[in-house]
DNA sequence: ATTTAGCACTCAGACAAACCGAGTGCTAAC
DNA sequence: GTTAGCACTCGGTTTGTCTGAGTGCTAAAT
């Protein structure tokens, strides 16, 4: 529907507005070495795009812009796979050079290097839970009174919690308790654990002695923390850089939107595996009306997917972004694979 | 060396300017009940204020504005203790009502209601570790090429780090070694924790079993992780609404200031005891020129000493702010008081 | 039947002049 | 010593003009 001339003149728009951010003119195309033909002609063709809808005018007379529809036919039919500079290249070799065991710290540090490079905001959603296992239960008596329980998981993730210890409970009993928990808690996924130590184990415990019921209690609160998929966000002051948001207020309502974690986060789970754009009002929120998210997950071990995004403006360098983002992602999943 | 009358209208220029952000005339500070004396005498007045440097003017025929020298003045003699409004008393109370354990739980929550209740930008030091001792150290084994070493302050921080075994290392013999250094390690400070690895411990180990020294290698590459002392920032975003901050660029030098981690460490670290402001120029970085820095300090047992600042524009409510941050240090520090 | 040159038209942005009003300093009267 | 009055200053806003980059349309050229 799209002849061929149509498809050039759009690409060299979008092209040149992404790099520019300035409205694009009938001249400055035929301008273009690409170009065989006169601005009158470009003028034409780019009536019918606008009619069509790929394009607009910001005022009547000025140059056109891409519109929405213009940048979705561009990411999915238009975009010209883009080698990526030995900057960019040797940048994320070196960062994953050094053997990283954390989790955390390659997501941090990945979120880093995404906004460092692209001048982007980056967004880094932890993988689900779902296959976490607990490992190993400890408890360190700190004094009398308090204690901290640490729990570890199959995939080295450590969380940890200070609780009282009732003063009538002693640390042989406390110890005793938590042998039979790391017995009977190994390998239970994390987000069984509240109702395993529910069901079974009080009773058990219970069973065992009386006394133990009220450390338990105490241990109880410790353990079955409500663990929310953690999200790491990186260069956000890089959304400051863009000339779309020297609108101080956008920008305001922007932070107000991404510092939401949990919607932030059900926005970028909802996304299945691969590379995904989306653009302006195909964001849900009103503050991401002229933003793009692009997102693309990446693997920790086998069931646990977890995704990177980048948020910029519509006008963000897509081919750019879509490179760098694969890479990063394979970079991730492959530093995970033989982990867990 | 200031007249009464002065002082007064000092007071006035500068509590003015601190709520409205604009420049001060003469008419509507005679209008105020406060002041007995015409417009006229107003101005006499604020001739000499200024020529002895305490006010100045944005230009020729505007209002005064308070000069560095006169919020100095201010800040040491015109302060007016203010009472907290109820809804910061509660909401200070309520964040401490449930009882939290954790030493990085507090500060960041610390963090969040003081940028919350000033809408400026909170910066929590935390404690210097130099007194904090090894309380214990444990591996858990993940699977049988890597291991998670845990090691847990008498203050109950938790500190992780995965590394890599050598495959020829049998867990029993790690868990001997883990023995080993416990029984020696236990109780001594942080700092030292490397030099002691290196000097007594390495020998010991290596006479028990000459076996051990590799994973004693890789042990130690784990637990000698240089820890800096962490800086909690909350609220970075708030500085966007300050008017004086409307122009993006002072923005970004700003947050490219506080985001050196170091340096702003330092920066707060050298503040002694109490509360104090650093105002303007007296502030070292230039991106820091138009702010004041407020700092106080907590206690973590002891000898530790942390401290809480607040930064915004020089145009601060320095008043309610001394308020808060005293209310909110010996929150802090009774809060921590009997844990350690 | 396309393509292109030419031309009238549009509009944002830059610039200047005019105006307004909130403020000042100074002087003379109280 | 205080104050009323007045001339003056200057930033901010409004208004008007101009310019240049852009358009759409028409008629000629290919």
């Amino acid at each position: 529907m799209l002849t061929e001339r149509q498809l050039l003149i759009l690409q060299v728009i979008v092209d040149d507005f992404i790099t520019t951010a300035q409205p694009v003119g009938s001249r400055s195309i035929s301008k273009k070495e690409t170009i065989t033909f006169s601005s009158a002609t470009v003028r034409n063709e780019m009536a019918d795009l606008e009619e069509s809808g790929f394009i607009e005018k910001t005022h009547s007379s000025s140059g056109r812009i891409p519109s929405e529809k213009g940048y979705r036919f561009y990411v999915d039919h238009l975009l010209s796979p883009l080698r990526l500079s030995n900057r960019e290249i040797s940048t994320i070799r070196e960062a994953f050079a050094d053997k990283m065991m954390e989790f955390e710290r390659v997501v941090q540090k990945s979120a880093g290097i995404l906004s460092d490079l692209t001048n982007y905001t980056s967004i880094i959603l932890g993988p689900e839970v779902f296959e976490t296992k607990l490992k190993q239960l400890q408890i360190v008596p700190l004094n009398d009174q308090s204690a901290i329980a640490i729990l570890v998981t199959n995939t080295g993730h450590v969380e940890h919690r200070a609780f009282n210890v009732p003063v009538e409970i002693a640390s042989t009993d406390l110890e005793k308790m938590v042998n039979i928990l790391n017995s009977r808690l190994h390998g239970v996924p994390l987000i069984q654990l509240h109702e395993k130590l529910y069901s079974e184990i009080g009773d058990l415990l219970k069973s065992h002695t009386d006394q133990y019921e009220g450390a338990f209690r105490y241990l109880q609160a410790a353990l079955v923390e409500e663990q929310p998929t953690k999200l790491y966000i990186g260069g956000k002051t890089n959304i400051l850089m863009q000339p779309e948001f020297r609108d101080l207020d956008k920008v305001r309502s922007l932070y107000a939107t991404i510092e939401k974690e949990s919607e932030m986060a059900d926005l970028l789970r909802s996304d299945d595996e691969g590379i995904h754009v989306r653009i302006g009002q195909e964001n849900p929120y009103d503050a991401m009306q002229n933003c793009s998210l692009i997102t693309a997950s990446y693997r920790l071990g086998t069931d646990q997917i977890g995704t990177i995004a980048l948020l910029g403006p519509t006008r963000m360098e897509y081919n750019r972004m879509f490179s760098l983002m694969n890479v990063l992602s394979k970079h991730m999943t492959s530093t995970f694979r033989g982990w867990y």
